[in-house]
RNA sequence: GGCGACGUGGCCAAGUGGUUAAGGCGGAGGUCUGCAAAACCUCUAUUCGGCGGUUCGAAUCCGCCCGUCGCCUCCA
């Protein structure tokens, strides 16, 4: 499988050499509700998770929360809880939504505010090496000091200081110099450390945390571009300079930003749209679907007519899946065998999901084909539940089959009953009547030659 | 100012040197049906932001121009 490394800016064949694969995704500062573009990023590794399971690797996957940082402690403040409350509350919604989209959970969510001695050695590691220091604000990285500081958004110290936006800071050494730790302020929570009470800056948690569950050097360590600088370049300065391994990582990911409006959705602009309200119009599977038809590195604009647009088309699947009956054929397997190798060879290419949603919607034509020509297409049905599955599209409704309950399957089974006898004494006007009233309770009828099918009218459809 | 990405049909989106430019949504017509619905079939880009160039041949490579966006500050 190849896979566009960001460090390098090419594509590169992944090569594991014990079938584990130890993945480190950035999450979340939880200080508020996550947004779509966290779905986005979320949904997109959480497929590259499933396909690599799906080839048969063991993937230690490991998600972190940042539960300390400046707008914890505002939001914390200005809602009067602690940051430690504000960072429960926040975290539970989002495995909830988590959940909801249809994500795997991680193997484990570790958290910024309890890995302080990991943080605290790594810190200290690098103040004896001089590549640190301390100051009354708190522990700075020295980017001076060491080579390649830029090397993973190709930028140099000399450009991003002659950038416009850098802004002087006069107890620092360089005004390009990161915080590793920063001194408590009053009223602020706060850890002890040999440089005093403060707490960790941004960045250090990401490197102590992979480094302490997944080792010096990991296979991929993934998240949304946004991240590359300064988050993942500084990441990779101290870590490689604490562990004195190279690479920190050998695969950097990075997904598209989801754009609102053609400006990047983000909650420092205040254009966001959050998971919640998204997952209450539409169905997950659409959601997924609209995130995954669009290549992970290109840039996605929100749009709910296009999330409604893959309503409909995951209609189509599922009608697929429906279908009982037809006789034997061998005339399936070499049809079902090359659209699988379609379907791996495009995730295979740098995980191209539309194309692979495209081989999807072509065997769904292959198979609806076969329906038409009486052939059991069982084995067919398999695959391509098998496929979207991959992409954590769940075409066996769990909710649907809840939903016809006890009460309501005899009750449908009168109406239905009362239909065929109607239609078969031709009284059509009584018949569709039933059909339009049902219809506007969200019940939709199919007549069929051998009866009458019934389901809800799906989220998202009038 | 520095670095980077992108511009393909009504909309979304693959394709990065060579037979008819994937797929989805939407739209039109047809088959089936009492009518619907569903499904299937056909049609819906002689053309890939513009202009030049390289080449036997370019959406795909090169140059210039126009436009959009991201990062350089917290961000998935």
């Amino acid at each position: 499988m190849k896979l566009y490394n960001t460090l390098t800016r090419k594509q590169e064949i992944l090569s594991i050499n014990n079938n584990i694969i130890n993945m480190y995704i950035c999450g979340v500062t939880p200080y508020a509700s996550s947004h779509i573009g966290h779905a986005m990023s979320s949904v997109v590794f959480d497929v590259l998770r499933r396909y690599l399971e799906f080839k048969g690797f063991n993937v230690n996957h490991i998600q972190n929360f940042t539960d300390i940082d400046d707008k914890m402690i505002q939001v914390a403040s200005e809602l009067g809880i602690s940051t430690v409350e504000l960072a429960d509350n926040n975290i539970k919604s989002f495995l909830t939504e988590m959940d909801l989209l249809n994500n795997l959970r991680a193997k484990f969510y570790p958290r910024a505010t309890e890995e302080i001695d990991k943080i605290i050695e790594i810190i200290s590691n690098l103040i004896s090496k001089d590549l640190a220091y301390h100051n009354k604000d708190g522990v700075y990285f020295r980017v001076d000091k060491v080579e390649n500081y830029g090397k993973l958004s190709r930028r140099t110290l000399k450009d991003m200081i002659s950038g416009s936006r850098v802004e002087v800071d006069e107890n620092k050494e360089n005004s390009m110099d990161f915080a590793l730790w920063k001194s408590k302020k009053s009223g602020e929570p706060f850890w002890n450390s040999p440089w005093g009470d403060g707490r960790p800056g941004w960045h250090i948690e990401c490197s102590a945390m992979s480094i302490k569950y997944l080792g010096n050097t990991i296979d991929i360590h993934g998240g949304g571009q946004d991240l590359i600088f300064p988050h993942h370049e500084n990441e990779i300065v101290q870590s490689e300079a604490f562990t004195q391994e190279i690479p920190f990582s050998k695969f950097w990911l990075h997904n598209g930003l989801l754009r609102m409006g053609s400006d990047k959705m983000s909650k420092s602009v205040g254009n966001i749209v959050l998971i919640k309200d998204v997952l209450n119009k539409f169905s997950s599977n659409a959601v997924r679907m609209f995130i995954l038809s669009s290549h992970y590195r290109s840039p996605l604009d929100y749009s709910e007519d296009n999330i409604m647009g893959k309503e409909n088309s995951i209609k189509k699947l599922y009608k697929v899946l429906e279908h009982t009956g037809g006789v034997h054929s061998n005339e399936i397997n070499d049809l079902l065998e090359s659209r699988k190798q379609q379907f791996i060879n495009a995730m295979d290419d740098d995980l191209n999901t539309p194309r692979a949603i495209a081989t999807i919607f072509d065997l769904s034509k292959d198979l609806n084909q076969l329906i038409n020509k009486n052939i059991d297409i069982t084995e067919g049905q398999i695959l391509l539940n098998r496929l979207t599955n991959v992409l954590g599209i769940e075409l066996t409704n769990k909710n649907k089959e809840s939903d016809k309950d006890l009460y309501l399957e005899p009750l449908m089974s009168i109406l239905t009953d009362i239909r065929f006898e109607l239609r078969n004494k031709k009284e059509f006007e009584l018949a569709d009547k039933i059909r339009s009233g049902l219809y506007d309770l969200g019940i939709n009828l199919e007549d069929n030659p051998k009866g009458t099918r019934w389901n809800f009218i799906e989220k998202g459809q009038s």
